[in-house]
DNA sequence: TCTATAATAGAACGAACGTTCGAACGTAGA
DNA sequence: TCTACGTTCGAACGTTCGTTCTATTATAGA
């Protein structure tokens, strides 16, 4: 870490990327800089973000070590730039996932799903998410932090919504970060030829979570086992 | 890293520590080692393995870098031994208390309750387990990967003693891992202010896993996959 | 075509890294 | 007292780190 931290002129590489979403289209710039960050993603998930050194990010993108500060100003921005998209990518889709639902089981259900499906689908990329969760100084982890609050708001939501509906008695922020623990330490252990698909992991947490919030011994509803769906 | 691999007399650091269950005792030279991991464990926490430098280690402990190598011969043996010394408490707890209980469910309850009450008491020594599982090399892993696997052993043993007790139908596998994940993650976010002490968080935890896995009602829908291994 | 600028790379910078060396100190047994 | 050894440290070793400098090549607008 040698970095002088004086004032310099603006570089092109402080440039926020396009999302994603967009398909094809998009500058080079910002295909080239989307192909650092999807190998930086699995370099960061193999080695970690501290392990990994930008001579690592070099050889795993073919580029010089300039060639990737001309697409991103510091090390600390490429993990960033990767939490920032991964969060924000889960976070669109659960949005829109929940608009179509009000059943307050089926949105927890909804909840768990798509965060499991999108792991499935980019495991390096919430790996980083999730482990390297501290590895953000003061400067850059506050914009992280407050998609953070805004899925764990959403998800406490969710819990208080099914206890107000059907008068339970629970902790919700325990289940809420019980749940979370449930999801997020996932990257640990998950393997798809044994472990499925994620619906069928899915629907297996969501019992686990939803199952147990409910107290037995009380009056079983139909609309529990409805279909999940 | 400059090392050289070659062949070298055997040294007193070489040794391994005397367990901490010998209270007071306990020669100089252990305690004076107890004192760096200790201290080790803090830094760990703090910055992460790969984060931390001897430097910082130097600091903490109040020993120069030479000191501290008079001790023990590299900065991965001292997470091998605070990652050993770690898991080995908490399993030989756990085992102790599971011989007074025979009943599947508060045998459950007793891995969940013992688990917690040793993070709250020493939170630093269990994030760095769990945090940092992936850091140790080839060599050094497999001891701690074997007693991993011992707990894991243990955990899924009492879920199926529960299962066959009461004839229940759930993928244990899932269930154990969900429950793992629940209590590694707490690190991310206990607070014992607003979260309680261990035992109010282990009952609760132990309801949502418990509960979760109880059917309610008879006529499942559908078997969601039985057994695992 | 010429020209401005984007894109790339080799080589280097200074700092920090894990580790080692040689010398000094403290202390206990002879 | 001398000797042997556990203990401690300042200073350095060679390597690797994140980053930057300078120069060269591609590319697109005029």
């Amino acid at each position: 870490m040698a970095a002088s931290p004086a004032i310099r002129a603006p570089r092109r590489s402080d440039r926020i990327p396009r999302a994603a979403s967009n398909r094809a289209p998009a500058t080079r710039f910002d295909r080239r800089l989307g192909h650092i960050l999807e190998h930086a993603t699995e370099v960061f998930c193999e080695k970690g973000y501290e392990g990994a050194s930008m001579r690592d990010l070099s050889r795993a993108t073919g580029m010089s070590l300039a060639g990737l500060y001309h697409y991103c100003e510091s090390k600390e921005r490429l993990l960033f730039l990767i939490q920032k998209h991964t969060f924000t990518t889960i976070l669109d889709e659960l949005k829109a996932r929940l608009e179509n639902v009000s059943d307050p089981e089926q949105r927890i259900r909804i909840f768990i799903l798509n965060h499991l499906e999108y792991f499935v689908s980019n495991q390096p990329g919430l790996k980083v998410l999730s482990h390297e969760d501290e590895s953000l100084k003061n400067g850059w982890s506050s914009e992280i932090a407050g998609i953070k609050r805004e899925y764990y708001r959403i998800c406490l939501g969710l819990m208080d919504d099914l206890r107000r509906q059907r008068g339970l008695d629970f902790n919700a922020r325990t289940a809420v970060m019980s749940l979370f623990g449930m999801i997020n330490w996932i990257y640990t252990w998950y393997n798809p030829r044994v472990d499925g698909n994620a619906k069928a992991l899915a629907e297996q947490m969501g019992n686990i979570v939803l199952n147990g919030i409910v107290h037995r011994g009380k009056p079983r509803r139909k609309s529990y086992t409805s279909s999940s769906r």
